[in-house]
DNA sequence: GTCCGCTAATAGTCTAGACGTATTTGGCGT
DNA sequence: ACGCCAAATACGTCTAGACTATTAGCGGAC
């Protein structure tokens, strides 16, 4: 399928950007479907008639918009933009992260020690009068700010947890380092409503 | 000076990102001040025993990162940031300055004695009677002009700041000569308006 | 004195090829 | 059936060289 895709050589426009343009406008017109790999570079080059290193400066910049994702030894993705965030009992942000092949993180925003509200004291079976260690994290996924969330734990049996946390940047992983090699959600609840002016913030978001 | 840049091969590290690195602190720390152009890419290339490509790669890892910005048929130029100004007490324009790693200097514009207005005679603590000394001075970081400025001081207090002033280029260093070693900031108000045009001609500002 | 054009310097693009590293796949042996 | 190992596949890095585009500076023609 040679020359199917008819590149101007000195027209003034860089090969590259061509080829790079081509792709984009196939990525965003859907031809090339969010999560299907591109074909492989040596065959990119072939279709376009151009160089190996050609091909591979319009997928670095197609990179850099965050519209693909090149993986070593894998092959090139075109970037899914929101991602299925499956809840269950045993519901991992960074296995939902990792299932859309992005790069899960996590970061903490401020932890404190405060009495639990009801709601929480209820919830964690803790006395009103016993402390509660509260970590407010921020998640990304692949660097994009992704969610933020209030974390409750007792203190009583989480004395260094935040450490654990700052160490390994995931719940999961800071949990499984004070013994929790497991655990499940008791109950889900879900409700929506727009960030205030301190979450959009934290979001990168407009309001 | 060949090789004086010692990088290591096949490191698990890229020679790109080495190079990057190295450039970088250079940048960072001041050693190639802001505005001033890198050699040319033959030249590093020479420099660190590479191919003028590798240079080329992290030169736009550099680009990416707003540390540099490369001009075809010009060269490769460290890009100038504005200068975080920090207020505290103890704040002084030459420790900002110098902070940058840029070239504080002061110039006095112009100099009188008079009567202290209402809001620097109880700044000042000061008779409405009492002669105030007024000194105009601007402000250069690396030669370029930054700020002018109007200083108040109780002229029985400091009988030729202005000399010292004109001998160090600097407020602080005029003070510590006349026997003020440290000072702090009482009050800070900070305001902004447009410049008027003697204002805006001192800054070599267009208005 | 001004303008034009030539030349040198410098970054940008493209090709060609070799080798490195990560991942997947498939076959072979136990 | 399982696991290990080798090959194939795919992206990443590095080198070498040629050509292009842009800019700055200089010198000559007018």
């Amino acid at each position: 399928m040679n020359q199917s895709d008819e590149l101007e050589r000195r027209a003034g426009v860089a090969l590259w950007l061509q080829i790079k343009e081509q792709l984009q406008s196939q990525i965003l017109s859907g031809t090339i479907r969010p999560g299907t790999r591109l074909p492989p570079e040596p065959d990119l080059a072939d279709q376009f008639g151009v160089n190996r290193h050609t091909v591979r400066r319009a997928i670095r910049a197609l990179s850099d918009d965050g519209l693909v994702r090149a993986e070593q030894g894998r092959g090139t993705f075109v970037q899914e933009h929101g991602i299925d965030y499956l809840i269950g009992a045993r519901t991992r942000f960074s296995e939902n992260i990792t299932r859309a092949h992005r790069d899960p993180r996590a970061e903490l925003l401020a932890s404190r020690d405060a009495p639990p509200d009801e709601v929480v004291a209820i919830g964690l079976g803790m006395a009103k009068s016993d402390l509660c260690l509260v970590m407010e994290t921020r998640h990304f996924a692949d660097g994009a700010p992704l969610s933020i969330a209030t974390n409750y734990f007792p203190r009583s049996r989480f004395p260094d947890l935040e450490h654990h946390f700052l160490e390994h940047h995931s719940i999961t992983a800071a949990l499984r380092a004070v013994g929790i090699a497991d655990y499940l959600r008791h109950v889900s609840r879900i409700t929506a409503r727009m960030p205030d002016e301190r979450e959009a913030g934290h979001l990168r978001q407009a309001i």
